[in-house]
DNA sequence: ATGAAAGCGCTAACAG
DNA sequence: CTGTTAGCGCTTTCAT
């Protein structure tokens, strides 16, 4: 298959027509007689022919590209919200790319210098890592988009989660089961959004007329291992907590771990909820009640609102907020009444 | 920052010389005479010059990307690949993006079709889908790379996993433990190397003396749900295996869940391996017995061959095996004799 | 060692 | 409605 790509200008000549004649017939059929449309169109599908898209793009300065940029793989609602996110690009003849950041800042960095440099349209981040993204890197006209991070405050569009819903939720879950002592693995606090979180569990406990324990609220990383250090750090206190609330599934697979490992049973003398509904917290060893929000629903969603910003870089600031619903599984059980 | 790039013409003449010794500068330096070329570079430097993509590309055909397509992200292995690749890319000033076929052909071809429009200069295929990679998309210029998966029939580079290997030692592992009905959860076995599986499985037994009992090989995908009911498929049998292979730790991950939500003890009363070592089998309840290879070394590996055969495209074929340890865990007991 | 000039494939004025 | 033309920013002959 060394046949190289068909260029316009060799369509124009198959057609008997000018090359800007076949440009407008494709990008601006209206500009053009029926007739010549058809002939050119026919050439063009007869050969298959696609704009090359350096030339496409020096011209244009677009690329029809979009990043995702995930700080990790752990946390699996990425996959369905990558898959949100792809079809409904696809639909629009643009590209998805996938740049993961590791949850290092340093290659964060790179990350967007090299979309800068690949003259990438929007790009869209999903949070999970402790830092505001730096779009200071980014071309002030390439659409952005924040997932799980407000960024109403520097004019990014932000599609979040309603954690504090979600959380209170959860919290009553767990108080109507007579859960007095709540602990939450809250991932990354070190951020902002992570000041909030914490403030967020307060503010539920409190609503719940729920004492917070010292030591009860553990700043970690994403990984299930973090999730698992945490539980036994809570586990081997004075007084345990009854209840474990756990910013995402994974670590909520971790802390299930390190809970049976220490020969406690779930959910008889503990109980753990995730968040997210990552793919597979259906199987944990049991089966994770968890906070589910739709990650399809929002990469499909992130991907409809990038397309407008790209489209329409003035249009209004949107910030949409996401309820989290909670699906009972075996995780959650009766605390014992003292 | 709505300052756009500098170009090279800028630069020229701001050091006062003619574009195409900026040019060399920077490509050739060996072109230019020492003191032009501090000059320039010094320019280079003070903007922040980068060349820009398309009119590069546009030239040269090349976009020094790289990607790296991926079935899904539940295999988390892929998560250290990709970072192995990722930083050996990086070292080379190339970029890598990665795409998620979500295990779906059409996906998958569409992604070829874009990967092609963006004349991504090589292609790192990481299996898991049962499909040959429609490489037949993609310009035969393109660098190809396959993981887990032999190419060598199509004159692809592979970097392959000995899972025979891998299996023999897992089958002897158990054995040795009593084991005598030993089941295997294979993934897609629908493909070429799914069928080789299923051999090499039957080959481990045999070697090992051990029978091979029918519906004991299942046929699955690749999430965790498959694992557990592929689990319950084996567990609902007359006389049940008291071992369990599965293809990855994913699997693993659905079968533990199955086999505990039938009261099954692991390991006392069912033994479970997994394969890969994917982040956070460690923490699974209880943590997960399994064959690991070095994931981030094998992506380093493959980015160092991709960019070797993108420089030279004619060099010779490559197969490289890895091969597979066991990690001992907790999911591993002895058989109850009979 | 350097400059001049052609051209990669495309889009978008500008004419007609 | 269509053709002509001028670049987009860069690399690479071909001269000098």
């Amino acid at each position: 298959m060394k046949k190289k790509d068909i260029t316009i200008t060799e369509i124009a000549s198959l057609s008997g027509v000018n090359i800007s004649t076949v440009s407008r017939a494709i990008n601006h059929p209206e500009m053009v007689a029926e007739k010549t449309r058809q002939k050119v169109m026919y050439y063009v599908r007869k050969y298959d022919y696609k704009p090359n898209l350096f030339a496409q793009g020096l011209q244009t300065k677009k690329s029809r590209i979009v990043a995702l940029v995930v700080p990790n793989f752990s946390n699996l609602s990425f996959a369905n919200i990558s898959k949100g996110v792809q079809e409904r690009l696809n639909l629009s003849d643009y590209s998805i790319v996938i740049f993961n950041s590791h949850e290092d800042e340093l290659l964060e960095r790179r990350i967007c210098k090299e979309i800068a440099k690949l003259h990438i349209d929007g790009v869209i981040f999903a949070s999970g890592s402790s830092l505001i993204p730096p779009i200071d890197l980014l071309p002030e006209d390439t659409a952005k988009l924040f997932i799980d991070r407000d960024g109403s405050d520097i004019n990014v569009d932000s599609l979040i989660f309603d954690f504090a819903g979600g959380l209170d939720k959860a919290v009553k879950h767990l108080k109507v089961r007579n859960h007095r002592k709540i602990a939450l693995i809250a991932g990354d606090i070190s951020s902002y959004t992570g000041q909030e979180k914490v403030l967020t569990f307060k503010k539920a406990l409190q609503k719940h007329e729920l004492p917070l324990h010292p030591n009860c609220i553990v700043d970690t990383l994403w990984s299930a291992k973090e999730g698992w250090n945490a539980t036994e750090k809570l586990l081997s206190m004075e007084e345990a907590p009854t209840a474990i609330i756990a910013a995402t599934d994974t670590l909520a697979l971790g802390a299930i771990g390190a809970a049976a490992s220490r020969e406690y049973k779930i959910p008889e003398e503990i109980s753990i909820v995730g968040f997210n509904n990552e793919p597979g917290s259906e199987c944990f060893n049991p089966p994770l009640t968890t906070m589910k929000f739709s990650d399809y629903g929002i990469g499909n969603d992130a991907a409809t609102l990038i397309l407008k910003r790209i489209y329409q870089p003035d249009s209004e600031l949107i910030t949409t907020k996401y309820s989290l619903e909670i699906i009972e599984r075996n995780t959650v059980g009766n605390a014992r009444n003292y």
